[in-house]
DNA sequence: AATCTTTTAATTGTCGACAATTTAAATTGT
DNA sequence: ACAATTTAAATTGTCGACAATTAAAAGATT
């Protein structure tokens, strides 16, 4: 929540980011058409901020336009969502070598703080917390890419991927028993960084996002190809 | 060229096409005021259209927006390239990786006999052969990356990343002596592909980015810090 | 009854005009 | 002459209407 700045500038913005929350959260769903004239309708807005939205949508692959043809939300297949993993581990991993030696000692003390809170959710809420896949989660992945210090990388996988990854999320059934294990490895991932470790941190998180994709396929092997 | 499509569907997708190759070939100058206006004037259009166009790139980064204060060419100061020539090292080096075990005989043949034009084009124009900055020099490393087969990271790597890099070559003053190193390299490359050697492969395409990197810090360490 | 053609409706693409905001210029005051 | 304030120009943001294209429905023909 923290990650996407809820700007309220243009109508456009604004309706990207209304479009945006609908379509990660499920509520727009996937393949959907999305009818310009409608939605505009819905945000009391005309159709050309609108449009505009759908065009900035259309360049952070959240919506497929076909020329004539209107917009589409996209549709995350299996194939994608392994392509995305798979993005996920080189970048993260990059991600993590990098924050190594760049990120101050009070961030990385502020990140084991993160965890520690982290923590103490997950045994007060006891059941439900599938720290796995949780917001919370996604906050602990986002500092290490600020720490990077790499801009780029922090728009690629901040604004980009990051949409698309919590749009897995809202699809994917959340298991529970990969919690501890993956407060674990959060835990020894900010170990190496404290230790200056980039190439057993990098490592780590790469192992680490593996084994959340392994979670995933696991807890699901029933439905697509 | 032959990897964007010039695709002449709306107004907008002309007007996004025109102004990215403007963008890229350096006509439109870095941090330079995109004027809606005249733009549209020039292009022979409306400026609905137009601030479309500017909103997709927009979202592939090659203008920065500010709301109420207008649309800019975006400006590719040292860190931006340097963090570019990171990313492109580790998802690069990923492709590489992917390729090894998803390439077909023949394409990875069709590799090599891409190397052998490229090795003719040089030897017969002899000196202007800048070829790690040239043109034909993307072919082969954007025909790795659909090898890959991994769909996001053509995405990433050849709609958005490209442009940058061809911005780059573009600012940069082409050194020649870098002509036959960069081509020896795309040959150990293809050879361990063909030898189905990822890790190899991975390691060699990462190597010859951080080379390619280095020859353009090296020719140009007067401007800038 | 099924298929192809024609007509109709719906949706997207485009333009021009107006409102709101920002930037530049001119004016005024000290 | 310099600074602050006010005024004017330019630019961006927004809307509504019309044209072009596509999708759907009605009708005609075998």
């Amino acid at each position: 929540m923290s990650i996407i700045t809820p700007k309220q500038g243009t109508l456009a913005d604004i309706a990207s980011h209304r479009l945006a929350h609908s379509i990660v959260t499920g509520e727009l769903a996937q393949g959907q058409k999305l009818n310009e004239a409608e939605l505009a309708e819905r945000f009391g807005m005309g159709r050309g901020p609108l449009r505009e939205a759908l065009r900035h949508l259309e360049g952070i692959h959240l919506v497929k336009r076909i020329p004539n043809a209107g917009a589409r939300v996209v549709v995350l297949d299996y194939k994608t969502r392994s392509d995305l993993y798979a993005i996920r581990e080189a970048l993260e991993g990059m991600a993590c070598r990098l924050a190594a030696t760049q990120m101050t000692p009070e961030e990385i003390e502020q990140l084991s703080r993160l965890l520690d809170t982290h923590e103490k959710q997950i045994q007060q809420q006891g059941n439900g917390g599938c720290y796995g896949q949780s917001e919370g989660n996604l906050d602990f992945h986002y500092q290490i890419v600020l720490g990077s210090r790499n801009e780029m990388l922090m728009r690629i996988l901040g604004s980009e991927q990051y949409q698309l990854l919590r749009m897995c999320r809202f699809q994917t059934s959340r298991n529970a028993q990969r919690t501890s294990p993956a407060l674990q490895q959060h835990r020894h991932i900010v170990e190496a960084l404290a230790q200056r470790d980039g190439e057993l941190a990098e490592m780590l998180m790469r192992r680490h996002i593996q084994g959340a994709w392994r979670s995933i396929i696991e807890s699901q092997y029933k439905e697509e190809a």
